[in-house]
DNA sequence: ATAGTTTTGATAGACGCCTATCAGGAATTG
DNA sequence: CAATTCCTGATAGGCGTCTATCAAAACTAT
C-alpha cells in the first residue's frame, strides 16, 4: 500500500531510474522497445507520479493575468474580488495572478491591452468583446504560446483554448421558460432590456429568450429591446418610460446589469407585484429585490467558480496536462427567494 | 518576486531556520518574544509555507471512508461513482478513499458499520440516518479522533464536524415557491410523495414545502403525504391511486427518489401535461422526463460537489487546517428544460 | 560564580521527482 | 573491424519543508 515511486518502476522494468525518467518526460531518445517496457511497468504497478514532488522539483511558477472591465458593475466587481482572493490563496501553490482593468467595451483599447501583455505571462483570462480586432489580439497571444481563456463572454471564432462561462443562449431560454410558466395563461407584453447589443453574451441571451418565447408562449408579446449600456440610471429611465407606455406590461427580462434601475422604476410605479421580473447575476441589490419580491427569479453565473475554473484550465494548459471537462462546466444557476445561498 | 522561503524568514528575523520551524510547527518551547519576532518577519515578508514541499516532507497519507446506502437508487449510485472517481484521482495527492455500502435505512446496521470502522481511517463521510443509535456511533468515531462528515442527510445533534449537503428545508420551500408560481391562480390539489418519513432530509423538505404552501398559496390544497420507501414501483402504485382519487390534482411534489414511478403513472393516466410535477435529483430518468415535459422542475444537489467538498473538509480536519466555509456550501440547483448541464 | 535548565543554532537526512553530466555498453556505419 | 553514433546506467545536487540530534548559548536558581 505504500507509494509507488519512480524507483519501483525502474526495478520492475529492469531499467534505471534515469531511463524511466527519460520516458516520462520525453527528455532524450529512448528505443521504442525500452519505452514500452517502461510503460508496461507503469501500468502494472499503476504508477502515478507524485504531483507534489514533481512541481516542487520543477520549481515552475505560473504567471497568469486576468483582464476585466473597469467600472462599477456589481458582478464585475465581484469577479475582480474573486480573482484577488484566488490570487492570494494560490501563492502557496506557486501561482501568481495579476489583475488588469480596462475598457472592455472598446475593442481597440482591449486589443491594445492584450497586445501589450508581454511574454511575462503563461496564460491570460479575459472578459472579451467579440470583435475582429480583439479576436486577432487573442490569436496573437495564442501564437506566442500564451494560453488564453475567455471569461463570462466568449469569442468563439478565436483560438482561445477554453471558455469559462455559462451558455448564454441557454440562459436566455431558461429565463423565457420561467417567464412563460410564471405568467401562465395571462396575456400581455414582455419587455426586454439589454446592456449592449454588441456584447456577445447579451446577444445570445436575447436570442435564446426570444426563441423560446415565440415558440412556446406565442400569446405573449415581446417589446423591442431597449439598450441600457449596463448603467442603472439609464436602465431606470428607459424602464420608467416603458412602464408608462405599456399599461399591459406583465413581464420584464433584464439581460444585462443595472438591475437596480428596474427595481426603482417598478417601485416608483407601484407595479412590482404585477410584473414578473427576471434579472441576471446575484448581487446585493438583486438579492434584496428578490427577497422583497420585486425580482421573481435571478439567473446567475457563479463568479467564484468561473475564476477558479479559469485558473485550473490555465494551469492545465500551461503544463499541457489534460483537464476533466465535466468539472469545468459552469452551470446556469436559478435563484428564487428560497434557495439563495 | 522569487519565493519567500523559511530561510528568508530566519534571515529577516535574525534567527535560525530551526527556530522559525519551531514556531511554525509548535515543535518545542520558544520564548514569546522570539516567537513574536518570527511572526513579525512572517508578516513582513508575507511568507506562506509551500504546501507542496510541506506535504512532500511530511509524507502524510490520508485514509478516508465513505459509507453510502446500498441499493439501486440512481442518485446514490451516482454518488458512489463520484466517490470512486475521486478516489482514483486523489491517489496522486496521497489520499486513499474506501467505499462501503450498507443498509443506511436500518439504524442498527449503520451504527454497527460505523462502530466497526476501526482506527485505520482519518475521516469518515456517511449518508446518515438521524437516529440515536447512529448519533452515538458518530460521536464514538469523533471521540476516537476520526473526523466525521455527514453527507446528503445530516445528524445535527451529533458531533460530526461538518455536513456536506443541501439545506433540505430550503429545498422544500423552493419546490413550493415554484409550484405555487407555476400553478398561478389555478385551484386544485397538490400531492406530496416522500420516501420515508424517518429520513431527515425528506422530513425537512416536506416541512419547508408545506410551510410555504400554507403561507403563500393558501388556495391550493395539500393532500396527505404518501410514503414510497424510495421504490419506484411503489411510487407508481400510490401515484396511480392518487390520480384516480383526485381528478382535480394539479401538482405533485416528489420529495424522495423513484421519480420514474410518477412519470409512468402520469403517462398512463395521460395527465402529464395538466399536472405540474416537481422532482428531486437529476438522473437519466428525471432528465428525460424533464425534457419531455412530464417533469416541470428538478431540484438537484450535485453529487460531485458534495463528494469533493466532503473530501476537502476531511482533509482540512485531518490536518487541522482552516477551511473556506463559503467554498463548502452546497447549493440547491434548479433545473428546467433549458439549463440542463 | 557554579551548576542546572531552558532556548537557540547548525546541520544532516528524508520526501519523490527533475535536471544534468559522464562513462560504459549497444547498435550502426563505412 | 574500427570508428561513430546512439542508448542506457549511475550518480550528484536541488526544490522547500519536516524531523531529529547535538552542541552552543542564554538564562535561572542556588
Amino acid at each position: 500500500m505504500a507509494r509507488v515511486t519512480i524507483e519501483d518502476v525502474a526495478l520492475e522494468a529492469g531499467l534505471s531510474v534515469a531511463t524511466v525518467d527519460r520516458v516520462l518526460n520525453g527528455r532524450a531518445a529512448v528505443r521504442p522497445q525500452t519505452a514500452s517496457r517502461v510503460e508496461k511497468a507503469i501500468r502494472h504497478l499503476n504508477y502515478q507520479p507524485d504531483r507534489l514532488a514533481a512541481r516542487l522539483a520543477k520549481g515552475k511558477e505560473y504567471r497568469f493575468c486576468f483582464v476585466l472591465p473597469e467600472g462599477n458593475n456589481s458582478f464585475m466587481i465581484e469577479l475582480g474580488e474573486e480573482v484577488r482572493a484566488n490570487a492570494s490563496r494560490m501563492v502557496s501553490e506557486r501561482v501568481h495572478i495579476d489583475l488588469r482593468l480596462t475598457d472592455v467595451f472598446d475593442a481597440a483599447t482591449l486589443a491594445t491591452t492584450l497586445d501589450g501583455i508581454g511574454d511575462i505571462y503563461d496564460g491570460v483570462a479575459v472578459v472579451a468583446l467579440d470583435h475582429p480586432r480583439v479576436r486577432e489580439a487573442i490569436n496573437g497571444l495564442v501564437e506566442r504560446g500564451v494560453a488564453v481563456v475567455t471569461l463570462v463572454s466568449d469569442v468563439p471564432s478565436s483560438k482561445r483554448s477554453h471558455y469559462a462561462g455559462i451558455d448564454n443562449s441557454s440562459a436566455g431560454r431558461t429565463a423565457a421558460t420561467l417567464m412563460g410558466r410564471y405568467l401562465g395563461n395571462k396575456n400581455g407584453k414582455v419587455g426586454l432590456i439589454a446592456g449592449s447589443l454588441s456584447l456577445r453574451d447579451h446577444i445570445e441571451r436575447r436570442f435564446g429568450f426570444e426563441q423560446v418565447m415565440l415558440h412556446e408562449f406565442p400569446h405573449l408579446t415581446i417589446l423591442p429591446v431597449l439598450e441600457s449600456r449596463d448603467d442603472w440610471q439609464r436602465v431606470e429611465k428607459v424602464t420608467t418610460q416603458m412602464l408608462a407606455e405599456h399599461p399591459d406590461l406583465i413581464g420584464i427580462y433584464n439581460v444585462g446589469a443595472g438591475a437596480r434601475g428596474i427595481v426603482t422604476a417598478l417601485e416608483n410605479a407601484g407595479r412590482q407585484k404585477q410584473i414578473t421580473y427576471i434579472a441576471h447575476e446575484l448581487t446585493d441589490h438583486t438579492r434584496r429585490a428578490l427577497v422583497d419580491g420585486t425580482i421573481d427569479v435571478i439567473i446567475n453565473q457563479n463568479a467564484g467558480h468561473e475564476v477558479r475554473s479559469a485558473v485550473r484550465v490555465l494551469m492545465a494548459k500551461a503544463d499541457k496536462s489534460p483537464l476533466i471537462e465535466a468539472m469545468e462546466h459552469i452551470r446556469i444557476d436559478i435563484f428564487v427567494r428560497d434557495n439563495l445561498p
